[in-house]
DNA sequence: TTTTTGGTTCTCTATTTGCAGAACCAAAAA
DNA sequence: TTTTTGGTTCTGCAAATAGAGAACCAAAAA
């Protein structure tokens, strides 16, 4: 098997993404994902991954997996080939995004939820929260607003 | 000791409310943040959170300091007591929110170095790298310009 | 001067996380 | 039909996390 090699500026790369993946993913998930983006060669095999790496089987195949469902990374096939090659799924970082600007929206129901309940007396503060509920409903508008805008630039 | 008490909605939101904080909080940080927001009187002592939320002192003490450091609480005292009041610092959420777009900002400056050190063969892959990379610098500049916007039509 | 209060810090333990290693398995190749 | 390949799943452990409980402590009160 042909091990693929990286250089050192690739490796330094690869330990900051993943220390910025790491935020939302396992350590190993967050540093093959790293490395997908990293790599000179895109499509990688199951074992290039685990040995460049240095995991074990086991947790490259659960990293695998966990990145598959969180659409994180695709695999093609090759004709007259067994492996799966993985590869990073950049085109799906649109969706990404929009998806976590939507989980914003739940925080703001729930904050919505916690201003009805609370006592008059406490105006000062109701109006300081309703001030930050305004300010996320309205980032929350404006958003999509921006998606457009970017959309139109490109043309 | 006046104990304070919360009915069963106000028992409803701190658990929701602590599962949105518990990422980036401990749980017992995260109940005690959500607390703060949730209770009818806003400022609570050491021992008023600790015996609502069933709580150690140590436990506690731990959580309260590091939501201080944080600056997601602040604390107040009064005349001739020695307790400290410990109140949500509602007034931050602004540079807190700042403060996130600006960790934005880091991950797209790696993503950078990634682009500069790919070989020109994945010529494709680094097209949709570099149009990632524009979207993000695209929203890091449009979004103070939001903020702008806001303050704007709170006049 | 002794006691109480409002915490803080230390020690210890239960739980969770993250992964290694080995056993296992189905499809393809030999 | 047996062997190899490309993984998956199971078992077990080491380390990290989260918090309990007790000991501790300084300032204020008695």
């Amino acid at each position: 098997m042909e091990t693929i090699k990286l250089n050192a500026k690739q490796l330094d790369l690869i330990e900051k993404l993943g220390l910025i993946f790491e935020q939302g993913l396992q350590p190993a998930a967050a540093r093959i994902a790293a490395l997908l983006l990293v790599s000179d060669k895109l499509e990688l095999t199951f074992d290039e991954i685990r040995e460049v790496l240095n995991l074990s089987k086991s947790a490259t195949s659960n990293a695998l997996n966990m990145l598959l469902t969180l659409n994180r990374i695709e695999y093609i096939t090759k004709p007259g080939d067994r492996k799966r090659y993985f590869k990073s799924n950049l085109s799906d970082w649109k969706e990404t995004m929009k998806d976590k600007f939507m989980e914003f929206e739940k925080v703001n129901k729930t904050m919505r939820e916690v201003l009805s309940q609370r006592p008059h007396s406490t105006n000062d503060f109701n109006l300081k929260l309703e001030e930050f509920i305004h300010f996320m409903e309205f980032m929350n508008q404006e958003i999509p607003v921006l998606f457009k805008k970017w959309e139109q630039s490109k043309k």
